[in-house]
DNA sequence: CGACTACTTGATGTTTATCAAAGCAAGTGG
DNA sequence: CCACTTGCTTTGATAAACATCAAGTAGTCG
């Protein structure tokens, strides 16, 4: 039941575009939702019925082959928007990787409420233009990227999307420790890889001192130029 | 000095969203372009001073790592839209294919109209969502398909994309043939593979009676089952 | 404590890249 | 019109990268 007045991506969020009268009529036609980590908003496939804005946590999209191999191919952070607006097919799952939350809207008031208001559909244009150019990037790395690249990159992209916003302009150079909101066969997922060649790669960063890892859901870059140099 | 009252792409490309006194604006503020193969209309990490519409032709997205490797990361034809409205740095080059004829704008006066014509983004941002689609699925491709199923995709995708508007439905399971507007390097590029394999794809699946190879630049789809098949 | 799951490590195999050479179509100049 | 160059493509031999198969280890939860 939470509103909107008091949402912590207020003003991250496609709802910046909105003043508060506007935000008090999308609040009435949106409503909050939990996920636990492992659980599906939306299956590849499925109509298109909602859509919605993260609050907390980390989701991820994802599509597979009809025999089972997976791909994941984005993931989602607080105040990003998810699902497909103005109609189609699904082409992608979403599904919780962390604890998380979400404002869910029935994809037919969004749409209408959208159209009505040009202003949130710049802010959702923008956000898609971003979006293509992030996945256009990631392609790169998927066709023409080595594995240990591969890895190096994902590490570099997981910890400036991690980065607590508000202080992006931190940790420029010094060590930095991440939560990994994934499991290595999710990081497999991301990159194409199996998840022996992830462990493997981990464990030689870890050998050549570029990081450390404390647990297995913890990374600390202790040498941020070498990974970048990795990267490719 | 074409004008949109005689494009060929007027009612497909996004100012179908416009009536004619507002494309006669729109018409004051681009102007037509043509492009050899070869020919880049914008280059990777310059900054957006230009979007465009194609008119006539195939062009590609395309960017790569510092040591040379490419990567093709979207194929643009004819009503199409090119460019990165809004700010930022391109983070990919547009080069023609074959000849091509666009309508180029300059950036920021066509934010400028676009931000008055809410119909106009909203059309763009429907273009962009599909585009976004159809690079995540290609995602699934990169990371996940063996070289078989990337050729077999490929021309799956080339020839549902380079069929004449207006005859989308014909053609569903009979012979077709199609004119590659991309070379045996630049299918790689698109695939993630190099071109040996690339050529060594293509002539099993000839020899499999699959498609025939008449020419470098012809293919002539035989078997569309047995390609979808090897799709995955 | 024991079972479970996720991860790591090792041995081997397959796919695809790389290196090298030859074929082929189109154009050029004699 | 023909030899010759040129650029792309095909084909072949070999190598490297990564996947697959198979144990083994270490946290975690009952």
């Amino acid at each position: 039941m939470g509103s909107c007045e008091t949402c912590v991506v207020r003003n991250r969020a496609i709802c910046a575009a909105l003043d508060s009268d506007e935000v008090g009529v999308l609040n009435a036609i949106g409503r909050s939702r939990v996920l636990a980590p492992g659980e599906s908003l939306i299956w590849e496939g499925d109509d298109s019925v909602l859509v919605a804005n993260v609050i907390e946590g980390v989701l991820k999209l994802s599509t597979g082959t009809e025999d089972g191999r997976e791909q994941i191919v984005g993931m989602v952070f607080p105040s990003d928007f998810i699902g497909r607006p103005f109609g189609g097919t699904t082409t992608h799952g979403v599904t919780a990787l962390t604890d998380a939350k979400v404002c869910v809207f029935n994809r037919s008031d969004f749409d209408a409420f959208a159209r009505q208001h040009p202003a949130l559909e710049h802010k959702l244009l923008r956000r898609t233009l971003n979006e293509l150019d992030r996945t256009r990037r990631w392609m790169l790395l998927l066709g023409r990227k080595s594995a240990s690249e591969k890895v190096a990159s994902f590490l570099l992209e997981i910890a400036e999307r991690m980065a607590t916003p508000g202080c992006e302009e931190l940790q420029p150079q010094g060590e930095m420790r991440i939560d990994l909101p994934v499991s290595r066969q999710q990081i497999a997922d991301v990159l194409g890889l199996t998840i022996e060649t992830v462990s493997r790669q981990f464990t030689r960063l870890k050998t050549d001192g570029v990081i450390d890892l404390p647990s297995r859901r913890e990374v600390a870059i202790l040498n941020r130029a070498a990974l970048a140099a990795e990267a490719g």
